[in-house]
DNA sequence: GTTTGATATATCATTTTGATATATAGTAGC
DNA sequence: GCTACTATATATCAAAATGATATATCAAAC
């Protein structure tokens, strides 16, 4: 029954940082935390809702303008469960990875099409690894923010696992081409 | 909307291989292809029901036989899709990874909690890896399947990649423990 | 003889996904 | 000034995945 709501921890983390409106959760997940988690605003928006009924979130700001954008504001309650989250040892980690699919199946086709498809994910690994060292860069030099050394290494898993995937692209290649291990 | 059904994509490919009854398909997940891709009987059986509706997959065996398994075969519109799938250069490739979504908000509470919840993964790694490494050196040896090289290099990209997290798990402790990057 | 665990299929509520709808504000081009 | 485009902002919904539970059979263990 997907037991847990995780985008409740999602919007609570956020939150605990700095008031947001379901908009701004939106794009910081986008922009921080989307390689390794993500949202969309089908599931914010109503977590949003039932978090305020839970009274673990409030509506901050001027409610009264129709027009202007809500922002929320983090309980006491809601920090608790946030903790509790956090201290709690149980961790659903999954890969999901189309691309390992698509090659474990690979021996339906002609081996030049797995190549290719390595190929396509070197090409996007390849990317996403620049976008995450200039973060990682960007976040050794502004240290001010207390929270700096967590997106730090968060972000240098990224890295790390990344430089690993090019490896393995080389290195599949070279089997697939050779046909033997 | 979620708009493709890869789990069909999973039991085609599955069913490429060889005739297999909704049970087997769940067992073969997984054993073989859990640790890049999941699949639950409750999108299963719904699957091949609507499969054998649409002609990809048909029922063989002994039908009449109600207690008995129901095994499906692949059918050449089935085998057409899978190929088609196979070909399509779009992959969705995406990390859900809790215990970093845990890291990134680990601000909220001592450094301890991070530093624990990291060697919580550590250790669910060395195991997998261990089990990951043996998968390898059987598919080493098991040349005569043709499909082993394809096994083996998804296999091999999970011990590339345990590999990678490891070594970054020793780095993020030394740098909790320290405070500074 | 009974309990346990594996086999086998099916169903369902909850959650997530991703697309679409709607509307406003700002801004860039002509 | 007008138009097109983009960003902001919230909401909703069908489709898909998750994971738990229900049900029943059969073989092995004790």
């Amino acid at each position: 029954m997907a037991r847990e709501k995780k985008i409740d921890m999602v919007i609570l983390g956020l939150l605990s940082h700095e008031d947001l409106s379901g908009y701004d959760i939106k794009k910081r997940i986008d922009s921080m935390i989307s390689f390794f988690w993500k949202g969309s605003f089908g599931n914010i928006y109503p977590a949003l809702k039932d978090m305020e009924e839970a009274d673990l979130v409030k509506k901050t700001g001027t409610s009264d303008n129709v027009r202007e954008k809500m922002t929320y504001r983090i309980s006491d309650k809601g920090l608790k469960i946030l903790k509790q989250w956090l201290q709690d040892e149980q961790a659903a980690n999954e890969l999901r990875y189309e691309t390992l699919l698509k090659l474990f199946f690979g021996g339906a086709l002609d081996k030049s099409v797995s190549i290719t498809n390595i190929e396509l994910f070197e090409q996007k690994i390849k990317g996403d690894l620049k976008l995450l060292k200039g973060y990682c860069e960007n976040l050794k030099e502004h240290t001010e923010n207390a929270d700096h050394l967590y997106y730090y290494l968060t972000a240098s898993f990224g890295v790390e696992t990344y430089e690993a995937y090019l490896k393995w692209c080389i290195k599949a290649k070279k089997i697939l081409k050779n046909g033997v291990i």
